[in-house]
RNA sequence: GCCGGGGUACCCGAGCCUGGUCAAGGGGGUGGGCUUAAGACCCACUGGCGUAGGCCAUCCUGGGUUCGAAUCCCAGCCCCGGCACCA
């Protein structure tokens, strides 16, 4: 759109959206998440861009000193994967970046530098945010990591800050990890197993000869039904030195245990086979248990070990039978092994896998359907289980409890450990399976701290949040959060500062920068050197702590600019809004406000979040790979801003998924370029001073539009705001240019009005139409209109709703009866009919809704003559007065239904030219009235009858 | 599995908290108007039946509460998202 470029240079260059503090002035400090940059900005970003665009411009129109800056996001490991990727020459990523990200050829090569290609982006994204018409302070822009230096000095004050006050710790944490690259294995760098985590596993003990067996379990507590002990005797076992003692597990689990912080040695190979039939003893129970063969014992899952729980445990179970079946078993043993019950289950007699294995109809070990057997009664059994009276001290207890209570004793008493394992095969996009490492000297933020997420909580209770439904989703995240790994040993960031061989990670150096937008222009225009700021400056500026002249003049930083910067910020701070996609909620929104509550006073914690909801592309996620991503560029080329801004606030609200649809986006061009025609023409033409009814419904009209758009945009709720604002009002124009023949001057209130209610969401044509209406300024500095209740006129609406209505019941019967009108004749009912109204409105009416028999008493009395007819006629207006809206005052009703001839009087000419045929209007019981069908009978106060005469 | 959000007409979507104004609004489709024509724009219709403005059906399914339920309660089915070292 060609108007769409000048209007941003004009505010360019009129400095409209630069933001100082002003004495006096209320503030708005508006903000989204900084965005990753590693690709071009999509129609994802758009949405939410969007929302806190047309968010921050309202505010702005509000008469608040508004504050909407930008940065950049460059920390993190992506960027330089994609650099990695691209030295080893991967085909898939040249492809990705020209085809999909339109990087142009000859830039490629130098994507091998990841700052490159943060450089790159962010030129590129910093055109497209402003061709969007996004209401940005540029002068406080910046990018993170060591590259933009004084955002490093940033994230190491406010690091060395967290550990003072002790939010950080130091300590490990079992990651999927690739023995080849080194590295943590995350989903997006997985060729299989996206999704699959560490879980953790108990090894149980079982003493044999010297060593032990370490059975790998996720269920301790059916230690007490054990009755053997499978391995498989085709596997490759090991003896290996495990901290102080010599225990048994499969070669490719030791391989594993390895990464799990044990001191390992392996003493020797095991042939499995030589064990069978030999005999181990159980920990806690201290029965012994032969030691069988099964091959369902996979020796690449958890230890490769397994005690037999076949009354329990479908495999077991399943396992058991076979053995009986094969004939080389002796009696002995046999005897032993049959399954003890020890947890009872609603739904299930003692023998749960027994039942489901028979119910199934499963007889070997490598039936598929195994899983599911175990699954289920490992679900049923945790959550409902109680322990039977055979388990010595855990009798009676709960499952869940007990399997706890068990593990914790196994391990203290050194006959169990942890090992961590993979539900499901990883593979690292290197092609190497994974494995799970228990990375050592990990730094933390220690969200797990109680006192901590309870201050975080109160906060989360009291702060706004939109919608409402998501308070409830912060207050959980807040308790499953456990302690976060703040460290990274890879890709770009800042190091951490007492430890440089770390780099802060990525959504860990993403928590307070709001902070940084208070006084980012000082470093920006040079006033404050990166390496000036010290430790002191930050504390003084954020904190108010330490001695102004003593800081001034260890740094060389001028009193006033301190104190500026100082006062600046509490100008500012807190955050009054900020607005995000929900993917944020579980990570980067709960810890910007635990980072906030660990570090500021609490009159500067956020004051409010607003999330919404991911886009979908014509029904279907967005991503990279399906090839549907819609780069803003492409949009904004299509349909301009505004009609991108519009179709994706009109798309959703609250957390529901926006759709964008490219229809859509052409109905919205039209309607936006449909406006601008509407307010040439109004312009252009002659417009009468005398107002009559019709101008007064349409100001009560737009004033009403004017509160539900200003209500919604209190509330964050987009969507509403935006669809009236646009649509609404159209609608209302529409009835009053095809009522009204020739306009008036309310016309141009109107258009006014409209294109300030337009301006937060469409501001470049709200800005086109504002100077068309030869208004002076910006539209986007115009006044936000103020809801005045005293231009509301109930009795004008109610006088349109009845000509809307009467003529939907001509049309009705038109309809119904067939052929063309050639007269319409319309009987206002008589006067008696009036009084029996007003007689009614002095009702509840609910109350004779339910039980009309006083109304009817009430009316008889006032015409005792119309005994007959009363009772049903007093039935069908109270019926017909319960279709009028409920707020609708009654004096309105009755003002309405006294003027109601005159209100169809006055109308006659609208309506014939609706109609196409003359209109006769009459009184029900009036002199020489022309009623041949008797219809008049039927009026009612607010319903005339109706009487069509057709052509034949 | 855990947590969160949902299921409304041909499509997208409001309404639900606070029961009766009710099944908004937009798209698509059909018919008509305007126009030399096309487009744009305007109007009507768009679940069924109806020779008079009406009647009946309908808001995932099944129960319940109520004079009255898309809305409140109970049970069930189905869909989507997040789930940790990743931006």
């Amino acid at each position: 759109m060609a108007y769409e470029a000048k209007w941003a240079k004009l505010w360019r260059e009129a400095k409209v959206f630069e933001a100082d503090p002003i004495k006096g002035k209320p503030k708005f400090f508006v903000c989204v998440p900084y965005s990753y940059q590693n690709g071009p900005l999509h129609l994802g970003h758009a949405f939410t861009f969007t929302r806190g665009d047309s968010y921050a411009r309202f505010r702005r129109m509000q008469g608040f000193n508004v504050l909407f800056p930008w940065s950049w996001h460059w920390t993190g490991e992506a960027v330089a994967g994609t650099s990695e990727r691209l030295k080893r020459g991967d085909p898939a990523i040249v492809r990705l970046l020209r085809d999909i990200d339109k990087v142009p050829e000859e830039l490629i090569p130098r994507f091998t530098d990841p700052a490159f290609i943060c450089k790159y982006y962010t030129t590129e994204n910093k055109k497209v945010v402003d061709a969007m018409g996004f209401s940005v302070d540029w002068r406080r822009e910046f990018y993170t990591t060591n590259l933009h230096p004084y955002y490093s000095k940033f994230i190491n004050w406010q690091y060395l800050k967290l550990r003072e006050k002790g939010f950080v710790s130091k300590g490990e944490h079992p990651v999927v990890w690739c023995p080849n690259c080194q590295s943590a294995t995350g989903d997006h760098d997985r060729l299989i197993g996206e999704g699959i985590v560490p879980e953790e596993y108990t090894l149980v003990f079982f003493k044999c000869d010297d060593f032990y067996l370490a059975a790998g379990t996720l269920r301790p507590e059916t230690i007490f039904g054990a009755t053997n002990v499978w391995l498989n005797p085709d596997a490759e076992y090991v003896l290996i030195e495990y901290d102080d003692k010599k225990v048994l597990v499969s070669k490719r689990a030791a391989e594993k245990l390895l990464e799990q912080k044990h001191a390992i040695n392996i003493i020797k190979s095991i042939n499995a086979k030589d064990l069978i039939g030999k005999k181990c003893k159980a920990p806690i129970t201290g029965v012994e248990l032969p030691i069988l063969p099964a091959n369902f014992v996979d020796p690449d899952v958890v230890s490769g070990v397994v005690y037999s729980v076949p009354a329990h445990a479908p495999y077991d179970y399943v396992a058991l039978l076979e053995l009986q079946r094969s004939a080389n078993m002796n009696a002995e043993l046999l005897r032993v092994l049959n399954p003890i019950s020890i947890i009872s289950v609603p739904g299930y007699g003692d023998f749960p896998a027994i039942e489901i294995v028979k119910r199934m109809g499963i007889s070997s070990q490598n039936d598929e359907r195994l899983d599911e057997a175990t699954k289920e009664i490992y679900t049923k059994e945790f959550h409902e289980g109680v322990m039977k009276d055979n388990c010595g001290e855990y009798s009676g207890l709960p499952v869940r409890v007990a399997r706890d209570a068990i593990k914790t004793r196994l391990i203290s008493t050194g006959l169990g450990d942890v090992m961590y394992d993979l539900s499901a095969k990883v593979i690292c996009r290197c092609g190497t399976e994974c494995l799970v490492k228990i990375v050592k000297d990990q730094w933390f933020l220690t969200y797990s701290n109680p006192e901590w997420k309870e201050k975080v909580k109160l906060h989360i209770m009291r702060m706004g949040i939109f919608p409402e439904e998501a308070r409830q989703w912060f207050l959980n995240v807040v308790d499953w959060l456990r302690d976060w790994a703040c460290t990274r040993k890879t890709g770009l960031g800042t190091p951490l500062p007492w430890d440089s061989s770390w780099i802060v990670e990525t959504l860990s150096d993403s928590t307070i920068y709001p902070a940084l937008y208070t006084i980012s222009k000082y470093m920006n225009n040079g006033t404050v050197k990166p390496e000036q700021l010290t430790s002191e400056v930050f504390d003084y500026v954020f904190l108010g702590v330490g001695d102004l002249i003593t800081i001034s003049k260890k740094t060389n930083i001028p009193e006033k600019v301190l104190k500026d910067m100082r006062d600046e910020f509490l100008y500012w701070y807190p955050v009054d809004c900020r607005i995000s996609a929900k993917e944020l909620v579980p990570n980067h929104l709960t810890f910007y406000i635990f980072q906030h509550v660990a570090l500021f006073d609490e009159n500067l914690w956020p004051r409010c979040v607003s999330v919404n909801g991911m886009i979908t592309i014509e029904g279907e996620k967005m991503s990279k790979s399906k090839g549907n991503m819609i780069p803003i560029k492409t949009a904004l080329a299509k349909y301009g801003a505004d009609a991108t801004r519009c179709t994706l606030l009109l798309a959703a609200e609250d957390m529901d998924d926006p759709d964008w649809r490219d229809k859509n986006a052409q109905e919205v061009r039209r309607m936006l370029d449909l406006l601008l025609k509407i307010v040439d023409e109004v312009s252009s033409s002659e417009l009468e001073t005398n107002e009559n009814r019709l101008d007064r419904w349409l100001i009560s009209r737009m004033f009403k539009r004017v509160k539900s758009v200003t209500d919604a945009m209190e509330s964050l709720k987009t969507r509403t705001a935006c669809h009236e604002a646009l649509y609404g009002m159209y609608n209302d124009w529409k009835w009053y240019a095809r009522r009204r023949k020739k306009l008036s001057r309310s016309a141009l209130r109107f258009l006014d009005t409209w294109i300030r209610l337009l301006a937060p969401f469409a501001p470049f044509t709200a800005e086109e139409a504002w100077s068309k209406l030869g208004r002076e300024g910006f539209a986007s500095l115009a006044k936000w209109p103020d809801y005045r209740v005293e231009e509301v006129d109930e009795l004008a609406e109610a006088a349109e709703d009845l000509l809307a209505k009467l003529l939907r019941d001509i049309r009705e019967i038109v309809e119904v009866v067939g052929g063309k009108p050639s007269k319409v004749h319309v009987y206002v009912s008589s006067k008696w009919k009036l009084d029996v109204l007003s007689i009614i409105l002095n009702f509840d009416l609910k109350e004779i809704m339910r039980n009309p028999s006083a109304a009817i008493k009430e009316s008889l009395k006032n015409f005792p003559e119309k005994k007959k007819e009363m009772p049903t006629f007093v039935k069908k207006l109270i019926e017909h007065v319960s279709t009028f809206p409920s707020e609708t005052p009654k004096k309105v009703l009755l003002e309405l239904a006294s003027q109601e001839k005159g209100i169809y009087e006055e109308a006659k000419s609208f309506l014939e030219s609706e109609i196409g045929c003359p209109f006769y209007i009459w009184i029900e019981d009036e002199q020489g009235i022309y009623d041949p069908s008797g219809k008049s009978k039927q009026a009612l106060p607010l319903r005339p009858g109706i009487f069509v005469e057709m052509n034949r």
